[in-house]
DNA sequence: TAGTGGTCTAGACCACCCT
DNA sequence: GGGTGGTCTAGACCACTAG
């Protein structure tokens, strides 16, 4: 025997649909991680080699290539020069997102509500001018929204957001997040800086949240990018640390 | 004039050096990077098209949009079809990695200092024999550490490891941190997951940092997984918030 | 020594954006 | 319509790893 393991994608059907719109390298890159997700290519199990591959497939091998790089890229597989490429044995489930609080409580089924209390336009102060790059006084949006699961709070929101960049309908805010507003307005969201901390309550904060005054709270304080580099939305939000946690997976920059 | 704007990497004097081991691609990413680093390509600058560009330096097409796409992934540049290539506008410092306090610190120019609390073997216990997969009971590293700053307490730092990997000598514990021990046995890090939260200070707790009781504190929770996808590390540290907060870049998916 | 991924080439056609 | 990036091909040589 030449070798113990034999090539695991070959029992996979791969297959790609040259008349789709959808690129070829994603196509198989899509199969592969369906693939890995549900168990039929299992972790540690190497894959054929990338020629013998391409060959099978009818495609070129830098097209199998990019397919394999993006997986390896999201922390699914890993290559070993002179090796192979590898099933990674972990299980990489939440690569950190720019994803807003509203989206990743719906997604786990906690039936996010959201009570505004306040949206209106005031000056901005040197901070929030700083954070959004415009002349301190000038006028921005301001919202402040409570989140609630099950009724309960969870956060405090407060958010500043240039004029002119969305309308910011009340109703809106209250059936869903910011972001879908953003994306939604057009915006492509590019990047974020984030500082997460944490502090006492005060009494205003304990009575919004229903905690005690001097409570721990976590605390996050935000400012997003677009794609231009405009800073679109500078937030301080307040977390109740029994409900809430920030959980990511991170991958090791190579 | 067909165009208002003029290439601004021709006045950059880009060149490679093929008899170099470094790849090709990394070579133009790399001076790239720097001119956008220190102002040469400034923000919303637009760079020549790729196949000039590829010319120019007497490499292909595949090989200049390599270098491209990494300083894409980096957030550093944009690019839209049928426009062309952009460098961002927002300052992109520093992306989130896997990256030991210990360094994050001396980085900073802070001068941090480590005193080894416990450094023991110990059997595992239900959570901890979960978050590493191995048996419960099994024998484990217990290491606890207190970082300090400046000649403060700011962290308190409580990790497990598994036996056989690293000999976890209190000396080499005390200058370095505990990645780079990792890295310098030979684990090759490839991901972690982490939790960070909140919580009220214990008695035991704020006694060691030198908070009040009930004083807030900043919580992270970790497991890291090497390349082979074992779990190499699992550890909970608690945080002075006054003196360290998490601070990172996210770059949205694309 | 044989096999793997890492890099590189010199073309090609298409989709999209702006004018 | 002209220019851009997005995708794809069919080869090639090299570096590293394993047996």
């Amino acid at each position: 025997m030449p070798k113990p393991d034999v090539d695991p994608t070959v029992t996979l059907d791969l297959s790609v649909d040259r008349s789709s719109p959808v690129p070829l390298y994603f196509q198989l890159s899509q199969q592969l991680e369906a693939a890995i997700e549900h168990g039929a290519l299992t972790p540690g199990s190497l894959l054929g080699n990338e020629i013998e591959l391409a060959g099978r497939l009818g495609l070129s091998r830098p097209t199998v290539r990019q397919a394999i790089q993006s997986l390896v890229d999201k922390g699914l597989l890993v290559r070993r020069r002179g090796v192979g490429t590898q099933v990674v044995h972990s299980q990489v489930k939440r690569p950190l997102e720019l994803s807003s609080l509203y989206d990743d409580l719906e997604a786990a089924g906690q039936r996010p509500a959201t009570k505004v209390l306040v949206n209106t336009v005031v000056p901005a102060g040197a901070e929030i001018a700083a954070a959004l790059s415009v002349p301190e006084g000038s006028e921005v949006h301001h919202v402040e929204r409570l989140r609630l699961t099950h009724g309960e709070p969870m956060a405090c929101l407060c958010n500043y957001l240039p004029l002119g960049l969305l309308d910011l309908d009340t109703g809106h805010l209250e059936s869903t997040g910011l972001y879908r507003l953003m994306r939604g307005a057009g915006i492509t969201l590019h990047s974020a800086r984030q500082a997460i901390g944490a502090r006492a309550a005060t009494a205003a904060e304990a009575e919004r949240l229903g905690e005690e005054t001097g409570a721990p709270l976590l605390t996050m304080a935000r400012t997003t990018y677009d794609d231009t580099g405009r800073a679109v939305e500078y937030g301080t939000h307040t977390y109740r640390p029994a409900r809430y946690s920030f959980e990511f997976q991170l991958l090791v920059r190579s």
